[in-house]
RNA sequence: GGCGGCAUAGCCAAGUGGCUAAGGCAGCGGUCUGCAAAACCGCUAUUCGCCGGUUCGACUCCGGCUGCCGCCUCCA
């Protein structure tokens, strides 16, 4: 049974979705207006991991991830380019999908723009102005805090209108509001920008409307599980219930799920200081993807993650000796005879999803395995396992990595390349050397080699090599 | 100013009122090897920021202090 942290309650709860076996789950998703940096790509591959986990539990699990596809970001960065907004957003909606597809995140059930769902949000705004939770002004609309009394339940934040500093922001707003804490459901169009028809007038959606629209439209009213990272608990959620609550009448969220900001060596990430990183930029670096995967799972959700450079190269060493391990344990023999690891693996899978189920603990899953790993090595090394036992530490990557997905990997040797044979022949032609005694030219040609990023191993069962 | 979080070995990082404080990386010693590489083995926090308190017993609970960070405005 899993327990999860709610922001809700500020406390661990056990989760059971509202309906046996299916869970409702919406993740705020990106603005597609710039590159994912790896901040986001941090939260979004939390949403992986907690969908991977209920899928693992025999959960259905219907998951929306929006794209945010109309903002004033997007709208001024098309202006810039000189293209349209659609043109625009679709180029970054297509770098989106291909950094999670490099770093192994599934796909959502469902990927719904803001662009797409108009219709929708402007039955939510006019519903609540019917009822009185919202008002219009010269062609903007607005949402009234006053008539919602559980305002800030989420946050705990209740916005003061005495705050001084709230009067600065109304000088600043072009859009009138009755009260300054009152937050925009519809905004007037101004000239040169996109825009929809709508009751009040061409205008354009406010930024939290879409949640509630487009969460409403492909999941109900009530959804089990709400995610975004810890930056969005106010402003963004607390008027997501507030406008869902007041639009329903029903229970918005029960579980709100809040993983923590990423620091980039110590500090918060910002373009100023140079240390924003987007994936691109790390793979333009050579940085292995799986690394990067693995780096972003090694702190708790709830706890701020510190990427580093050092980091990156002591996850991709971790994985090495894992794949390594794994590699190893395929190739124990058919009839190999010995241990059968059956204890061993069966404690190794119960403190897995032990961990899991404690509010998502991946490093315990990870250290799990790894655990396992340096419990079996020394037995692989003296020959000690069984054909049985290897096949069952093997079946049991297999199941962690449908939550993990780090273990599964190119088998070294594996790794496809033009030239291949010739690779082959120098690596068998070394060999001869080897067993004719003539050390110097096997060296020579394991130098020529590794110039080319060609390592040799020698194994017991002959020589092996890998792309470094 | 208001609210909240975190401080565990050289680095990253789990965790618990009382069994030997996970796991990873790095380092050192060793095995293996023609030499390497890779792999394997062993060692590496008597101690969990500091000071008090509660308790038979706290790193884990409470209070204070120091430091770092986040939110309160767009932000993953």
């Amino acid at each position: 049974m899993l327990k999860l942290y709610n922001t809700k309650t500020r406390g661990k709860e056990e989760f059971e979705p509202l309906e046996n076996g299916v869970v409702r789950l919406y993740a705020c998703g990106p603005t597609v207006y710039d590159f994912p940096h790896i901040g986001n790509l941090r939260t979004f591959l939390f949403s992986d991991l907690l969908v991977r986990h209920l899928k693992r539990s025999g959960h259905e699990v219907r998951n929306v991830m929006n794209i945010t596809d109309v903002d004033d970001k997007t709208i001024r960065g098309a202006d810039e380019e000189g293209v349209s907004l659609r043109e625009y957003t679709q180029k970054y909606t297509d770098y989106f999908f291909e950094d999670l597809e490099t770093l192994r995140i599934e796909p959502a059930w469902k990927y719904p723009r803001a662009t797409e769902h108009i219709d929708e949000m402007l039955e939510v705004v006019e519903t609540l102005v019917e009822r009185g939770h919202a008002y219009e002004h010269e062609g903007s609309v607005y949402f009234d805090i006053s008539s919602f009394d559980e305002y800030g339940k989420l946050s705990g934040i209740v916005p003061d209108a005495t705050d001084s500093r709230e009067f600065g922001r109304l000088d600043d707003d072009e859009y009138e509001r009755e009260d300054a804490r009152d937050f925009v459901l519809w905004k007037a169009g101004k000239p040169g920008e996109p825009t929809w028809e709508s009751p009040w007038g061409p205008g354009r959606p406010g930024w939290h409307i879409e949640c509630t629209a487009m969460s409403t439209a492909y999941l109900g009213k009530t959804l089990d599980m709400h995610l975004g990272a810890v930056d969005l608990v106010f402003p963004h959620h607390e008027n997501e219930i507030a406008q869902s609550e007041a639009y329903t009448g029903e229970e918005f969220v029960r579980y709100w799920v809040h993983p923590e900001h990423l620091i980039v060596e110590g500090e918060k990430m910002s373009k100023s200081k140079g240390n924003f990183f987007t994936l691109r930029d790390l793979l333009d670096r050579g940085c292995d993807p799986i690394a990067i995967r693995h780096l972003l799972m090694t702190a708790h959700y709830r706890r701020q993650l510190n990427f580093t450079v050092e980091g990156l190269e002591q996850s991709l060493h971790a994985l090495e000796r894992l794949w390594d391990f794994a590699d190893r344990m395929s190739e124990v023999p058919a009839d190999a005879e010995g241990e059968d690891l059956a204890g061993e693996v069966e404690a190794a899978l119960s403190k897995f999803e032990a961990a899991l189920n404690d509010d998502l603990n991946v490093p315990g899953a990870m250290a799990a395995v790894f655990a396992l790993v340096r419990q079996v090595n020394p037995l692989l090394a003296e020959g000690r396992v069984s054909a049985d036992g290897a096949q069952r530490v093997l079946d049991f990557f297999a199941d962690a990595d449908r939550v993990l997905g780090i273990i599964e990997h190119q088998d070294r040797a594996d790794a496809a390349g033009a030239d291949d044979a010739e690779i082959e022949a120098l690596v068998q032609e070394r060999q001869e050397a080897r067993e004719a005694g003539d050390y110097a030219r096997a060296d020579e040609i394991r130098d020529e080699l590794l110039e080319q990023g060609i390592v040799i191993e020698d194994t017991a069962h002959g020589p092996r090599w890998r792309r470094e």
